[in-house]
DNA sequence: GTGCTATATGAACAAGCGTTCAGAACCAAG
DNA sequence: CTTGGTTCTGAACGCTTGTTCATATAGCAC
């Protein structure tokens, strides 16, 4: 037998990007075989070598669409005031990790299984990201807007601070986002002393 | 042939351990086997099973014993004022995870391959510690100490700046472990607002 | 020095891994 | 209705996995 349900490659490939999302984040990289990848797709294992080379690649796909969707995505921080770019810098990011979960958590957790290449193509791509925000938080020090000492320190304890918000932050409990928005933004704006 | 080197069990025991630690820190749990770990104690593989049940023991082992003498270590903050225990907080986490990085790594990035009831377990011990901060932030906020408004977010965006650290702080870098103990401090007292 | 026990070996187990590939089934175009 | 090319199956590949166990040794107590 060969094919049961006929000719699928404009659809098979997104479900297989899906299918591998959820179960990297779920289990793990590592934990995850082609062949739960394939099941869950309603394929089998073998077909998935029309749409990745291996397994590696799949994840590392993964891995950059998430990434360079985050950088398109970020607004623009010309012209505007320090204050107002770090309050947009704040909700920003609350609400695109927000958006998903899983990819954010695999681009977290799963650097370590990337090939050396591929770990610092991504980890340039993240570089970029965090330093979008230290150059906010560099242009308010010059300005006089707060008074961090140091951009770098801060850089990295706001990025942690609001990435935070992904481990605990359910819409369906008792806070909205935009709740969490104002009381994260509250809480960065005083850090930096503003 | 047996034994090659003579008996052991004082030592092969906190070598397997620390065998353990790092390679599932390095590579992750799912993504070591047990014949790498005793490949590093200098062992084979069947020898292990004289140490643990099996390989998802150690794994909780290693995160309970973390959790344990995380929780152990924390300074009791009774008789204390508030500005006093948080920043006592604040100086203990950063030094106490800057210690061991890679068993607050395994304790966070591993969660998802223990069992139901160890994953309980450990998540007990984690909302334990949690309670710590919450608690001082909580009487804080009952004597007017500072103004944060929901305990409970300040909680989880405290404990992510903070742990973020050891992301990044090397103590060979520019920085000495003080320096950030002093600028991370001084960013969580205006971050409640004290 | 003899015997006991704890500790280690090394082979074996069934199961699962990532990946390849010949061939079958399907769809679209002529 | 045939042809051509894309997509999938199912079996196979060599290898690794966690775990078990009979067997052998090392070191301690006597």
């Amino acid at each position: 037998m060969a094919r049961t349900t006929g000719s699928h490659s404009g659809i098979t490939g997104p479900k297989i990007r899906t299918a591998a999302l959820e179960l990297f984040a779920k289990h793990g990289f590592a934990a995850v075989s082609m062949r739960q990848i394939a099941s869950e797709v309603g394929v089998q294992a073998g077909a998935l070598y029309n749409y990745t080379p291996d397994k590696q690649s799949l994840l590392f796909d993964l891995m950059q669409s998430h990434m360079t969707e985050l950088l398109s995505a970020l607004p623009n921080e010309d012209a505007a005031q320090p204050f107002e770019m770090l309050e947009q810098f704040v909700r920003f990011h609350i609400a695109f990790h927000h958006e998903r979960p899983e990819a954010v958590f695999i681009a977290y957790m799963e650097l370590r299984n990337l090939s050396p290449e591929n770990f610092a193509l991504i980890e340039d791509l993240r570089g970029q990201y965090e330093n979008r925000l230290q150059n906010i938080l560099i242009a308010g020090q010059a300005s006089g807007a707060w008074t961090v000492k140091d951009a770098k320190i801060a850089t990295f304890a706001v990025i942690a601070m609001l990435t935070g918000v992904n481990t605990w932050f359910r819409s369906e409990g008792r806070l909205s986002l935009s709740e969490v928005q104002d009381q994260y933004w509250q809480m960065v704006r005083s850090a930096v002393g503003g």
